[in-house]
RNA sequence: GGGCCCGUAGCUCAGCCUGGUAGAGCGGCGGGCUUUUAACCCGUAGGUCCCGGGUUCAAAUCCCGGCGGGCCCGCCA
């Protein structure tokens, strides 16, 4: 019997989700007369002679098998199969749903069928997979076996889900911009760069969907938004990976209130969807926090922030107080320009605090240089941040939609990183997109926009240590190891005898 | 880019400080067991101590270099 050579499919009947649904009632020791067929893999064997217990996961959960020799109907044969029977093996299984005499649960399994058998063993039960580069190396076995991985990875398809479901009976649609990109874009970071040998030249993968949003908005496509992968080639720690996720949104004939108001709906609405509740529960330590998306949110200005949390004023402070405040934090200075010393200020003494949903408003216009500047004062942008549990989870504006301005900002942006390069090295600015200003010169409408760090979201909420936590496959540098095939030549030429593999026509 | 830590059986780890040539539990394999939930009991096999070099009579252990991984700082979301 090698299920490799011999087994296609499985006719599947139920899930676990069913049998937990509709069998509840079932008293210890009872079984019910309906038969169903359910598949998955065997996570557990508990053998006590004439009587074994096995954990099946079928995907949807787990639920334990009982196989009883007086009960397998072509006893010999399948009693000698479940004899050999591993953890790690996938199996079909038909049973009728039952409870045991310890109340737990089960299939009363009558027959069964190996369907694939794992050639490696499996971790053990007490600790499972636990060493860090093990469980990025084989992270599937990672995601099969550690629950809070999983459930991140499933919350990740929910809100996600719950995004699009929601833009969806709003209008909108989603739009799916360039990865290769000839100049890249909407955010200030480091691109990677490839090549493209079919057009024979270089060009960098997207470090933010932004500007080619905002040209679908100029096409008359008014309600945009994609869920998008984003590259940025920076460094790694706890809260940055280079590949991430994003779902950027932009509404026409809005400003940013309505973002606000709309993407506190929308995150709500997602939690909701996911949670059952608009108020989730994290456990830090031995306390928990309450995190409440209800709308509306809390809304402070950045400077108001820093004064609140770190009883610092920065409002109206001349450039060199505010170098003196940032050094008295122990803030190196990398970047000279005077909102970036107020956002590292706000990031070290305030952001750690502020763990309900809240929008942080008035970002400084020198750091914003896709954003309108402010209706009320021209030395900040009407730019928004998402924090949520202490991170950054989004940030959004009012959309610069003036031509003339905006190759300006992106004149001075270019200004900028040569009068710095010298004193301070490489920093990262917006380059010059002539492209997208040519865009903008066929009228662009008066546009809010929004981009949520789904990574981070999902590390927020479910507390993660690490963004790595959150991306179901993460890059690993090659081991040198070997294949069963490689191992055992045997078990390969069996195989290609077996199956014919080498019989060429002539 | 800077600093710190880790790599031992299939898995989780001890041994390293203080050098004497490898251990446990789980898992595997064999046996027993018809209601277990990390089942239990008996027996048994299993190692490139990440790689390379050095010191030493002797290296998993000390030293140097490399590879792989993690954490913190700087930059980026």
């Amino acid at each position: 019997m090698d299920p490799y050579i011999s087994t296609y499919r499985y006719q599947v009947t139920a899930t676990t989700t069913l049998i937990r649904d509709n069998y509840s009632y079932l008293e210890k020791g009872a079984v019910a007369n309906d038969v169903y067929q359910l598949a998955g893999r065997v996570m557990a064997i508990r053998r006590h002679g004439k009587i074994v217990f096995a954990v099946l996961h079928d995907g949807f959960g787990k639920i334990q098998l009982v196989f009883r020799y007086d009960v397998l109907k072509t006893k010999e044969k399948k009693w000698k199969l479940l004899e050999i029977l591993n953890v790690g093996d996938v199996i079909g299984v038909r049973g009728r749903p039952s409870r045991t005499l310890r109340g737990e649960l089960s299939i009363l399994v009558e027959d069964f069928d190996i369907l694939s058998i794992t050639w490696r063993d499996y971790p053990e039960k007490w600790h499972g997979l636990a060493d860090v580069d093990k469980r990025y190396r084989l992270r599937y076995l990672d995601m099969m076996l550690n629950e809070s991985v999983r459930q991140a990875i499933i919350n990740i398809y929910r809100i996600e889900k719950a995004f699009r479901d929601f833009l969806d009976a709003h209008g909108f649609i989603e739009i799916h911009t360039p990865k290769l990109q000839p100049i890249y874009g909407g955010a200030l970071a480091r691109p990677f760069t490839t090549r493209i040998h079919a057009l024979n030249t270089n060009a960098y993968l997207s470090i933010a969907p932004e500007t080619y949003l905002k040209r679908a908005i100029i096409a008359n496509f008014f309600k945009v938004y994609e869920i998008a992968v984003c590259f940025r080639n920076e460094d790694i720690d706890a809260e940055h990976y280079p590949e991430f996720i994003q779902i950027e949104i932009y509404e026409a004939f809005s400003d940013w209130e309505d973002m606000m108001r709309l993407v506190e709906h929308m995150m709500n609405y997602a939690i909701e969807e996911t949670y059952g509740d608009s108020v989730i529960e994290i456990h830090e330590g031995d306390e928990i926090i309450e995190l409440n998306f209800k709308p509306p949110w809390r809304r402070v200005s950045i400077e108001d922030a820093i004064e609140e949390f770190g009883n610092i004023k920065v409002r109206n402070r001349d450039y060199n107080e505010l170098l003196e405040i940032a050094e008295n934090l122990g803030i190196e200075i990398k970047d000279p320009r005077r909102g970036k010393i107020i956002e590292k200020i706000f990031e070290k003494v305030a952001q750690p605090h502020i763990k309900q949903p809240t929008y942080i408003t008035m970002f400084p216009r020198d750091i914003s240089p896709l954003a309108r500047p402010s209706r009320k004062d021209p030395r900040y942008a009407e730019r928004f941040e998402i924090y949520v549990n202490g991170l950054e989870v989004g940030n959004g504006y009012s959309e610069l939609n003036n031509p003339i301005v905006q190759y300006y900002f992106f004149k001075k942006e270019e200004e900028l990183r040569r009068k710095v390069l010298e004193k301070f090295g490489e920093i990262e600015i917006h380059p010059m997109d002539k492209d997208y200003v040519r865009a903008l010169e066929y009228g662009m409408p008066p546009t809010a926009g929004v981009g949520i760090g789904i990574y981070r979201l999902i590390m927020a909420l479910h507390k993660l240590p690490s963004i790595k936590d959150s991306i179901p496959f993460i890059f690993i540098q090659p081991e040198e190891f070997q294949t069963i095939a490689e191992r055992d030549t045997e078990i390969l030429k069996y195989y290609i005898k077996k199956l014919n593999l080498e019989n060429r026509e002539k």
